[in-house]
DNA sequence: CGCTTGGTTGATCGAACTCAAGTCCGGTGG
DNA sequence: CCACCGGACTTGAGTTCGATCAACCAAGCG
């Protein structure tokens, strides 16, 4: 949706001394850290997507981000995580020690404008998200997460692999189970989408969607 | 809500040569800047409220952000303006030229490290909002508010200017002006809150809240 | 005084939530 | 091979809550 602004002072933090030798794998459905742990590590989505979500008062979750490969997982800056974060699928990432970050960061300005890219790129991801579920429609709402995540993680293609489940959808959006379901069935049958399976989509009309 | 991570590298951006001489004043209503606007500044507010908002393809806006003394605006990093700036009372902002700053920012870590504190609390409270927009019923959303405004503008005491229009306070949570209206009624009729005037709330029982 | 603006309140309607059956599909074990 | 099972998804029926439309009120102002 929103291009990284400007030339990224660094592809990668692999270059960085403070990186980690190996990329850790994590599995479909695991942790990569939880909200209110010890934030000891930031992380570099090698491959795979990340969702981060926060756990509301009453029991229930809402995503706050949908991180893909070169992103950047856990910049607060706080001692704890302010998020979980869960592999959507099998993905690898980078563990970065955060006291190696901050150390360097205070010498070296191209990390902490690597830093500060990832930032603003994350808000206004975030500020996209709050815009989605702030106005509109159930409809609207299941439609433009379709499209962000097409264009995304497909680049724009027609053939959409859903990483998310209804359910995460719904706590993506701030929707129940049922009414996305609902959603993409209406999609569906106005012959705007396709669902070869539940976790495909085809975006037949990309106009209307 | 949420504190500054660490420690300020950098009080303020007057102290830079960047800095215009002079902070502006800027009366109710007027905008700071424009959404889509060439950005050749960001700003750092000195006194004053000032909320930031997006239009929606609907027509409808959005807040996105409401922003206090000390905070910057528009450290997105692009060429543009992505959101609109309105101070929701008299205010005074500092100007400070964005090609000096990312001049600057190339070889001093601390204004770099500066900005982006910035943009991780500027994250830290769109998620805040996010989850407060996402879940939650109308009473809910309007309670958060209030408790939202109340810690940042009046340190936790009972008695919260209300910088918002009614409208406002909608755009900012998705409802329209009515139901912020008689969620704030609710609120007065169960002894929560009490409205001396309608831009004055005094919260009664923050617990309940 | 009439007009405007922002806020409140009422009545109605539709959309989304809730509860509750179904269906589909992959996996497992007899 | 097939019957069974569990989980994710879908669909249906009823209810609730917020949006809409509309009237009304209070304050500010020419």
């Amino acid at each position: 949706m929103t291009l990284e602004p400007r030339e990224a002072p660094l592809q990668s933090l692999a270059a960085w001394p403070a990186a980690d030798q190996r990329p850790v794998e994590v599995r479909a459905g695991e942790h990569v850290f939880h909200e209110g742990a010890f934030c000891d590590a930031i992380f570099e989505i090698v491959d795979g997507i990340i969702t981060i979500y926060k756990n509301a008062l009453d029991g229930g979750r809402q995503l706050v981000g949908i991180r893909l490969a070169g992103d950047l997982l856990a910049i607060s800056g706080n001692d704890r995580y302010d998020c979980s974060a869960i592999a959507a699928r099998a993905s690898t990432v980078r563990r970065v020690s955060r006291a190696k970050v901050e150390a360097l960061m205070q010498t070296d300005a191209r990390l902490a404008e690597r830093l500060l890219g990832a930032c603003r790129a994350e808000l206004a991801h975030t500020r996209e998200q709050l815009m989605i579920v702030g106005a509109r429609s159930a409809l609207g709402r299941v439609a433009a997460l379709l499209l962000d995540l097409s264009n995304r993680t497909a680049d724009g293609a027609p053939a959409v692999d859903l990483p998310l489940s209804r359910g995460e959808m719904g706590d993506y959006l701030g929707l129940t189970i049922e009414t996305v379901s609902r959603a993409m069935s209406r999609l569906k049958s106005s012959r705007i989408i396709a669902l070869p399976r539940s976790d495909l989509a085809l975006i037949l009309d990309r106009a209307r969607l």
